[in-house]
DNA sequence: CTGAAAGCGCTAACAC
DNA sequence: GTGTTAGCGCTTTCAG
């Protein structure tokens, strides 16, 4: 029998009972007879029924599909939370739609309003970084979102993040011991939540070594990037040391030191934040924080879920703070031994 | 007034008329004449109406929705044909869900039949390489299905690939050009059509050389493929240029290389299939065959909403292949000059 | 514990 | 061109 064809009747009159019987033992809204629930559980095999989603939906005035909207899929970091999080859902039987913004407030907007009207049950976010977040409107009230990776300022959004500063600080201390004592930030854009937070981890470490922070924000190119890390190490005072505020950054920076003909580690050393495929395959390999995307993106999942279970939208916002963790290579300058196999 | 409240018939007893008209409107299902179209369009701004879309798939037994099953997101080329999909339904205002199959074909056969049950209108399908394809089964025969980069033999679905083997011809007669004459083909393993492929292409240009091809199809890990590559480089015959079949296979080659001690472009030349990120960047930068990924999903999306504008399923299977471009870096032994900023 | 009736919001089919 | 009727398949409500 070829499934979605059965109605609930045809299950019900097989099992000589109403529709509101299979339907109460469909979903376990209200107590059964166990035998009753046997014929009814036999009926359904028998007959390879499955519910009609689009008239549960409609009654029911939501569907089980969460809403996943992130900046875009080439960044592996935002596709493996975006593959975290259908994990979960599907596991709780959701199905999921997604949706870029592109980093664009606007776009979002418009994502997250069409996935409302398709009535997801509830949405995951990345925050775009560009423009004015609009997913506070009155129109979202009664829309369950958690936020990933960046919070949103002030509103009733619970999020997940990283430690962004104490990870950050971490590295910069490693490179501290490492005897360095003039370290450069590189940033990519001072709109960017994660950026600010890993600046300031920086720059703490950097202080309370007695040490002037010194930062670029603007590395959004590779060859704004080569330009500002020549500048920088033809100055007075030359960096012995970069501290790279995400993989993007990291993937300029490298480009201009290939460019630039300046080797890592023995010219200068170099600590990213966020991991990257070929971190460990990079001569010299390269040393970084790494962020916990899976769980990040099984986290925030999990809370959408939680407040999915509550009968009203929360008014209080959780904040969950997840642990990155230092990934010692060879561009701090560290010498640790590759495995041969 | 916030959208999703008001029914077709606040609009229609707005504008004076019925139900039926105004759907027609929505839909353009039938003409009507242009002042009541006016007054229902007013209606409709109005009271910001938006249909429920529940009620409309209930109705028509279908969604405004397509499935796309990829094998994961972890690989940037599945990421990227998945978004460019995602691009085109958006821009005929149908909804994605997603759902990976980690290449079992089983996997894949639960996600689709879920997908099916959730009334989607069609699927895109980057088919899974391990275990016996389902998307066959007679529960499939009345849903549109795209394939994207690896076919499925002998089947009625319409697929959009990529010129794997004039491409992998091209890229090592480019190797023969730089007088190379024992070059070995690395593949991933046997089960994935488009390695076959591949080394079908190189192994082309090796016969027309008058050469012998050889090839190793299992570089699954950085282990495999660093013993695989020692034992090649210490035979009688050493390499002195490999073919890497893949993103994966070059990523494992390049992390031996790196081990064995072995200098890219001095002691041998490599190129290989699929672009990525880090590729210009490495030292020395990799010549690659590039997949115009994102091609490959907008023309498997629109090959799908073309399927679907027709009244019935298609019977005759078309296929697309796609062009692919040599990147002439520098690890096949040419000396590009790398530009500087 | 169980069932009958009503209706979620829309469109196909048929009037006019 | 336009309106009326019926019903998609389910669950809410209310009555037993």
């Amino acid at each position: 029998m070829l499934a979605g064809k059965a109605r609930m009747l045809d299950v019900a009159r097989l099992a000589g009972v109403g529709t509101m019987t299979v339907s109460r033992v469909l979903n376990n809204s209200a107590p059964v007879s166990p035998q009753t629930r046997e014929r009814v559980q036999q009926a359904i095999k028998k007959l390879n029924y499955r519910p009609n989603p689009f008239a549960r939906s409609l009654r029911q005035a939501r569907s089980n599909s969460i809403g996943i909207i992130v900046p875009n899929f080439y960044d592996p970091f935002f596709a493996t939370c975006a593959h975290a999080i259908s994990l979960v859902a599907k596991q709780r039987d959701y199905t999921v739609t997604v949706a870029t913004s592109d980093e664009d407030a606007q776009f979002e907007f418009t994502e997250a309003t069409l996935m409302v009207l398709n009535r997801v049950a509830g949405l995951a976010v990345i925050p775009a970084a560009m423009g004015k977040n609009q997913l506070h409107r009155p129109e979202f009230r009664t829309t369950r979102i958690v936020m990933l990776d960046r919070p949103i300022e002030g509103q009733r959004f619970s999020s997940v993040l990283v430690e962004n500063r104490s990870g950050s600080h971490a590295a910069v201390k490693h490179l501290l011991d490492h005897g360095h004592k003039v370290i450069q930030f590189l940033g990519l854009s001072e709109k960017l939540y994660t950026l600010n937070e890993r600046y300031r981890g920086y720059a703490s470490a950097m202080c309370e070594a007695g040490l002037t922070p010194s930062e670029h924000f603007t590395c959004r190119t590779m060859e704004e990037t080569c330009i500002l890390i020549r500048k920088a190490i033809s100055g007075r005072q030359p960096p012995t040391a970069f501290f790279l505020g995400n993989n993007l950054v990291t993937r300029n920076a490298l480009h201009a030191f290939s460019q630039l003909k300046i080797k890592i580690s023995d010219d200068v050393a170099i600590i990213g934040f966020d991991d990257f495929d070929m971190a460990d395959i990079f001569v010299p390999a390269i040393t970084v924080v790494r962020h916990p995307a899976q769980e990040l993106g099984r986290v925030a999942a999990e809370l959408l879920f939680e407040q999915l279970a509550r009968k009203k939208v929360a008014r209080s916002k959780e904040q969950v703070v997840l642990p990155v963790e230092l990934v010692i290579r060879q561009s701090c300058g560290c010498n640790v031994e590759t495995r041969m196999p």
